[in-house]
DNA sequence: CTGCAAATTAAAGTCAACTTGAGGTCAAGG
DNA sequence: CCTTGACCTCAAGTTGACTTTAATTTGCAG
């Protein structure tokens, strides 16, 4: 089984040594062991990182991504609260489609105020964000 | 012209007091003037709180939501940036339904580990993350 | 065997985005 | 008129997610 140190987990994930080790510190991935001082990865770490990074991006904190895949890429959460995140991240979705439709509207709409183009406003209550205004 | 006092603002935004005086240091918002020492904001700014609070929620700092929209609401940026930004949103929200995929996968997919499963793979490939593995 | 690039640790530093605390001000209702 | 609650400022503290630094240690190519 091929082991990978640190510094080629580094390269091929794109996550800097010193975020492994810290992944590594707060329980997020594992080494599969130590050769000698140096920490040896499994070639699964690989995929976590991915899972790992596309959580981030998706605005989640170090502390969610875990309790979605646990660390050895396992769900710590039970079937329905995983189904409730996915719909929680259908919601997020909606949301950025309509930041979406509203920063392309800002771009092509020449009138002067957003805010009051009647257009502009009825793109943000479609998000449904729109505080009693 | 109608005024709010921060309390009000707050209430109706869901933004606490202390991050409305922090938006309008650093240049977010801005208050239509003072009553005595007391803050008065415009209601126009209820709805650039909306806007900000969608684009924290997708992510964005509160430097790039001002390059955005403006501290007037209005756009700081160029067009073609705009648009920019937007593709951006939309790769981000390609990303985020890779993610939502792969946890509904999770949910329901019996595999005993998930980084195993060929669906689970395919659906990370998908979203063209995935670190050479 | 040697040398050095690459790893190790622990502790401190950084940055964004706020929150908290202390001490002070003020407008409005009773 | 007086109290009180909502506001004010400024400085310091907090949290999350790392990075940086300094002082070592070590695997392995030559």
């Amino acid at each position: 089984m091929k082991l990978l140190d640190i510094g080629e987990v580094a390269e091929r994930s794109g996550v800097a040594p010193s975020a492994l080790r810290y992944y590594e510190e707060i329980g997020l991935i594992t080494s599969a062991g130590r050769k000698g001082l140096r920490r040896q990865f499994g070639p699964e770490v690989l995929l976590q990182l991915s899972l790992i990074t596309l959580g981030k991006a998706a605005g989640f904190s170090l502390q969610e991504i875990a309790g979605m895949f646990g660390k050895d890429g396992q769900p710590d959460l039970p079937r329905d609260q995983l189904h409730a995140r996915a719909d929680a991240l259908e919601a997020q979705i909606r949301e950025l489609t309509v930041l979406k439709d509203a920063l392309r509207h800002v771009a092509d709409c020449p009138a002067p105020s957003h805010l009051e183009c009647p257009k502009f406003r009825k793109l943000l209550r479609a998000g449904s964000i729109t505080a009693e205004v």
